[in-house]
DNA sequence: CCACGAGTCAACCATTTGGTTGAATGCGAT
DNA sequence: ATCGCATTCAACCAAATGGTTGACTCGTGG
């Protein structure tokens, strides 16, 4: 088995694999603005407790999530610094936005008419 | 069998799904700034051109590319305007970012301490 | 102490994924 | 017509994914 580490390239894919799933996408933004135990996460989706319980490990993964037991309980919290590099790397492609390559388009066109 | 179509969350999904593996990023990468037929794509990639081909196909349900038939060639392009969507989904947590939320609990425990 | 509630682990299952190979399709040039 | 190249399709495979259930661990309140 090959040993797996934290290339920034394999960081992007579990940050956007963690984020492909509208269930985890759904649970960031429930933690996000306040913390919440993992039972309190689990109450409006309609799974079992464990199947929650995987989300937040895929979530905790890609660094997405922060996890502090205090007591019985354990409080998450979103961590939103792994999605600036992913935001960053699709910031890349703003230059390909439909709008934008028209008037790139046209730019060029006139600058080749000299 | 369900029928799919594409609400706004399960078109993130897809494009978030696509953008989770590195040799689809590469992709993205190599038909930016100029268009490619699929062979001219596979090249790098030690892998199929089949498989290469499905590759293709995950992004072009994402919406990340656009293809042309032109004779006997398929000229891939980017089409980056479904990112726009996953970077304003992922901007919402700027007031997440680390040094934001320290400044954010700064401040309300500023406002607290009256 | 001990019973309960919070959460995870393990085993299991169906489906999806990412790859392979070989056959099929479709277009262009001879 | 047909050969050859570009690309896809179909069948197959192993591994990963997203879910289940039931047993387990571990704090806490009585």
């Amino acid at each position: 088995m090959v040993r797996r580490v934290s290339t920034p390239s394999s960081r992007l894919d579990s940050v956007f694999h963690a984020l492909s799933d509208s269930t985890r996408r759904s649970i960031l933004r429930d933690v996000s603005g306040r913390e919440k135990t993992v039972s309190e996460i689990a109450v409006p989706y309609q799974m079992s407790l464990a199947a929650v319980s995987k989300h937040l490990k895929v979530l905790e993964r890609a660094g997405l999530i922060l996890r502090e037991k205090r007591g019985a309980f354990q409080f998450v919290q979103v961590n939103a610094k792994p999605m600036q590099e992913a935001k960053q790397w699709l910031a890349f492609y703003e230059q390909f936005w439909d709008e934008r390559l028209e008037l790139l388009q046209q730019q060029l066109s006139k600058m080749s008419k000299k």
